[in-house]
Formats: C-alpha cells, sequence, structure tokens
DNA sequence: CCTCCGCCTTAACCCAGGTCAAGCCCAGGT
DNA sequence: ACCTGGGCTTGACCTGGGTTAAGGCGGAGG
C-alpha cells in the first residue's frame, strides 16, 4: 500500500476492505504541479478527479461576464475536480488551480467506475463523499443569505485556519463574493475598532 | 402498487426493482397538511423525510438574529426534510410548512436504512439524491456569488415556473437572500423598463 | 542598486439594497 | 356593510460594497 494515510482517511467515511484501496492505489497515477499550473481548465472534460497530497489548489470559475469567483480551496487529504459537471456529464466549467507547488493523486472517472463495479464500498464511499459536499454547499448557501461580507470574513477564518498564509487576499475576497478593495476595507474597519 | 408515478419518477433516477418499492410503500405513512401546517419544526429530531404527492412547502431556517431565510421551495415529486441535519445527526435547525393544503408520504429514516440493508438499490439511490442536491446548491451558489439580485430574480422564475401564484412575494425575497421591500422594489423598475 | 511587478491599501464617488414608516388593496369574519 | 389584518407597495433616508484610480511596499531580475 503507497499510501496508507489517504487509506485511513477515506475508511473513516466508509468501510473499506484494504485490497479494494489497493486496486485504487494501482489505477491512480501521481501527478506534480507547479505553482499557477492547472490542473484541470475550463472546457476540459471532467473525466478525472485527484485527492491532493500536498499543495493548495482553488476553483475558480469564470462568469460569462469576465469576474472570477472562488468556488472553493482544497488543501492535503481532500479533493478536487470539476465535481458538478461531472455529474451532469458536462465539460469543466471550472479551473483548477494550484497556488504552491502542488503534489495530487489522480484518478480517472472511468477507472473508479471499474472499481464500483468490483465492490459495493465504493458505491456506499461516493454516496457519503456527495453528502459531505452537499453539507458544506448548504453551509455556505446559509451564510450568503443571513451573514454580512464582514461575518463570512470571520466564519472563513474560524473554518480554514490551515489555509493562512497560503492563499491571496484577493481569492479570498472571490471567495466571499466580494471585491479585494472591500475585504481590504473591512480588514482596515476590524484593526481599528480593535485597538 | 399505490404510487405508480412516484415509482416510475424514482426509477429514472437509479434502477429500481418494483419489488423494492413495494416494500418501501409498506413502512410508508401519507400525511395531510393543513395550509401553515409544520411538517417539521426547528429542535425535531431529523428523523423523517417525505416526498410531496400534493402541495408546496417551504424550508425556512430561523437565524440566530430573528430573521428568516428561505432554503428551498418544495412542491409535488420533491422531498421534503431536514436533510443536512439528518446527515450530522443534528437536530432540525429548519422549519419545513405547507404553504397549501398538502398531501405528503413519510418516510422515518430508520425505516429507510432497513431498506438499504434489503438491497444495494437504495444505496445508489441515496447516492443519486445526495448528488442531485448537491448540484442544486452549488448552482445557487454560484448565483450568489455573480449575480445581482434582480438577475437571480429572473433566474429563479425561469428555473421554478411552476411555483408562479403559489408563493407569497415575501417568500421568494427570503429565497433570494432581500427583503421584501428590495423584491418590489426590483420589480416596479422592470416593469417600468418594460413598457 | 534600481526598476518593475504583483499584491495590497486608501480615497472619492456611486448605487443597490436595508430600514423605518405610511398607505393601499383585498379577502374573511361579524 | 363594516372592520380587520395580511401582504404588497412607496417614499425618505442610510450604509455596505462596487468602481476607478492613485499610491505603497516588498521581492525577483536587470
Amino acid at each position: 500500500m503507497r499510501f496508507p494515510k489517504l487509506f485511513e482517511r477515506l475508511a473513516t467515511l466508509a468501510p473499506l476492505p484494504a485490497e479494494e484501496w489497493v486496486k485504487a492505489e494501482a489505477v491512480a497515477k501521481e501527478q506534480s504541479l507547479a505553482k499557477r499550473e492547472l490542473f484541470m481548465r475550463p472546457g476540459d472534460a471532467a473525466d478525472r478527479f485527484a485527492v491532493v497530497l500536498q499543495g493548495v489548489f482553488r476553483g475558480v470559475r469564470v462568469s460569462p461576464r469576465g469576474g472570477e469567483s472562488i468556488k472553493a480551496f482544497r488543501a492535503e487529504g481532500e479533493l478536487i475536480g470539476a465535481y458538478a459537471e461531472m455529474l451532469q456529464r458536462l465539460p469543466s466549467m471550472t479551473a483548477i488551480e494550484a497556488l504552491e507547488p502542488s503534489h495530487v493523486l489522480v484518478f480517472q472517472t472511468q477507472d473508479f467506475q471499474q472499481l464500483e463495479q468490483g465492490h459495493v464500498c465504493w458505491e456506499r464511499l461516493a454516496r457519503r463523499v456527495a453528502e459531505q459536499h452537499f453539507v458544506l454547499k448548504e453551509r455556505r448557501e446559509q451564510e450568503f443569505l443571513e451573514l454580512s461580507a464582514e461575518e463570512r470574513l470571520v466564519k472563513f477564518w474560524e473554518e480554514h485556519p490551515h489555509l493562512k498564509g497560503r492563499i491571496p487576499q484577493r481569492d479570498v475576497a472571490a471567495y466571499l463574493g466580494i471585491t479585494e478593495v472591500a475585504l481590504s476595507r473591512i480588514m482596515s474597519r476590524r484593526r481599528k475598532r480593535a485597538e
């Protein structure tokens, strides 16, 4: 087994026999990405995903009107990929970019479907993953519905302390749905209030 | 089989043997709700869900600061329940209220888990449901990130034409994340622009 | 060493949407 | 027919965040 820590992490989501994980490792490929390099670009087929072994990524959606907004950041142990597009069998509308020199473990969805044929554990795992992603998105929805930009900022750092210092401010702003300028103002306002 | 149309609908999501559906019908209970009656209230255990047979519901979250925001509307053929809370085994933080005299088919999650033990089809169906809910939430997230309230309004009616006339304006506003006043202004602005 | 560039801040101005308050319309109840 | 109350609109005023544009600052390359 090449990635025992990853195996343990997945096994907490759903019962996962070690043999099955070994099969999965066999079809996965490691990939290294330089800072700023894209794991996926808009227009690509959404036919693969990866687990982050090392590094941080941002999922960027470039809107028709030019602006970029950020759907999520992903660090060690988390999944990257155009998940919604994969589920809908659409080409990716998302760019996934390394914010640091990174290292990931890539799966083709096709290979993953093979694994599903072989053992029910994968079906269950996929379910858990979908459910967890749902919970995260619903939490975010809630934040947009009832919190101000400032409150969202505070929550962001509470929930993602491990990203401190690893992502540029402008990306935090794009994640919160505001501009870099507004974020800067909010921070200076808080600084003043704090003294 | 008591609900053949529902069976057909579910069968489009994942292969579902008719016998399994009959078993499910056996553990489900029909329930009628008056207008304004709650299917679930905040604090309730999130241990059941239902399919809407007739009527419309709104999922309301009452925030600590008193305001209510609306997570979703659900009409015929759709699921109601405190899904995120159920997945996290938390008590419901959501009120689910009938906006019309309604009729639903209720399942206890416990009974559903029994069904899952009996046949893999339910696992697969649960996965599809989770995935579809995820896609919907992500779409909504996108709308908050890149659209104005007015654009969100237009999209809302494009995506939910069947709700026309069945839900009060203030609820549409609470769904869009704005006040009833702002919604009214937006609508009058569009009316003027249209002549 | 200086310059350039990427990232952040600050300031001036504008506008969407929030808040508060008054008023309208209409359906239901007496 | 009259009240009443719920749901919607409108107006006046305020505020958070957008836009534009001008610096500031620190690190990489000449």
